[in-house]
DNA sequence: AGTACCACCTGACGGC
DNA sequence: TGCCGTCAGGTGGTAC
């Protein structure tokens, strides 16, 4: 699931657990997740502390000094903040399971000096573990687009202006802007009344301004509610995401379709072509 | 430039 | 119980 503000909510947890403590170990559960080698990998990272992080869109970035530590989460992937507990083997499950409190699926583990562990976990695998020289090389080398939580109406409506297409499409481009994926797209078009189809530059000043209130407003309210551990509020679409539910806006039909090769959902009454 | 399709992975779920 | 197809919130490459 990890967008935009659930990638927040990962640089928050991140900063608030492994930030100034040595690193002593880096275990390397999959290779298959790092974007290097293992050993330039862990060599860069062992000995130093990550320092500060930072969110760009979906990605996450950690500062080790002379690197940052750059993870994209994928579909599965989760941080998981733990404290090793030495005799608890025979305790209720059937431990099979090598260390207690390790994630089923850890694919990247850092110990600190303080005996904890942060766990990178993706269980599909289509997370990446890397590092870059700085994030700005990062967005730079992968044309990430700007952040939405940081352009104003104005840049907005200029990269508006330099689109066609279909709007759905054009708010999951990451080159275009980043961090919205399959969920929060449907849900800004659902709160904003447009078809997913409809196209860029076929929308009114006021629907562009519509499209940016919506989308940000959306972002940091789930941010806000994610952080607390909350539920998505009822009148989301993303709480109705199936089709032939009761649209909970205007009492339409959910519908199902594909754009862009991905499920959308969307409102048969209130969102139209 | 925009879109469609495949590939990368693993697990959950429904139908038979 | 087990096998099989389908689906899942992402991205990257390729091909129209």
């Amino acid at each position: 699931m990890p967008e935009l503000p659930e990638v927040e909510g990962f640089a928050r947890y991140f900063a608030q657990h492994a930030l100034r403590q040595p690193i002593v170990r880096v275990r390397v559960r999959d290779e298959r997740i790092l974007g290097v080698r293992k050993d330039v990998f862990s060599r860069a990272l062992r000995g130093h502390a990550f320092e500060r992080v930072q969110r760009h869109g979906k990605h996450l970035f950690a500062d080790a000094g002379l690197t940052w530590l750059h993870l994209h989460f994928g579909m599965t992937g989760d941080l998981s903040y733990y404290t090793s507990s030495v005799n608890r083997h025979a305790s209720s499950d059937d431990g099979s399971r090598m260390t207690d409190d390790e994630p089923r699926f850890a694919r990247v583990i850092f110990d600190f000096a303080n005996g904890n562990h942060l766990a990178f976990e993706d269980m599909r695998l289509f997370g990446v573990v890397d590092l870059t020289s700085s994030p700005d090389a990062y967005i730079a080398e992968h044309e990430l687009g700007p952040d939405p939580l940081e352009i104003t109406l104005a840049q907005f409506r200029a990269i508006v202006a330099k689109r066609r297409g279909a709007i759905k499409a054009f708010l999951m481009s990451q080159d275009v802007i980043a961090g919205i994926g399959n969920l929060y797209a449907d849900e800004t078009l659902f709160q904003t009344g447009l078809h997913p189809r409809h196209p860029v530059d076929r929308l009114s000043d006021a629907e562009v301004r519509a499209v940016y209130n919506a989308m940000r407003r959306i972002l940091r309210e789930v941010i806000r509610v994610r952080a607390k551990d909350g539920d998505w509020p009822a009148r989301y679409l993303t709480m109705h995401r199936e089709e032939g539910e009761r649209c909970p806006k205007c009492g339409g039909t959910i519908q199902r379709t594909v754009v862009m090769s991905r499920t959308t959902y969307f409102c048969g009454n209130h969102q139209r072509l």
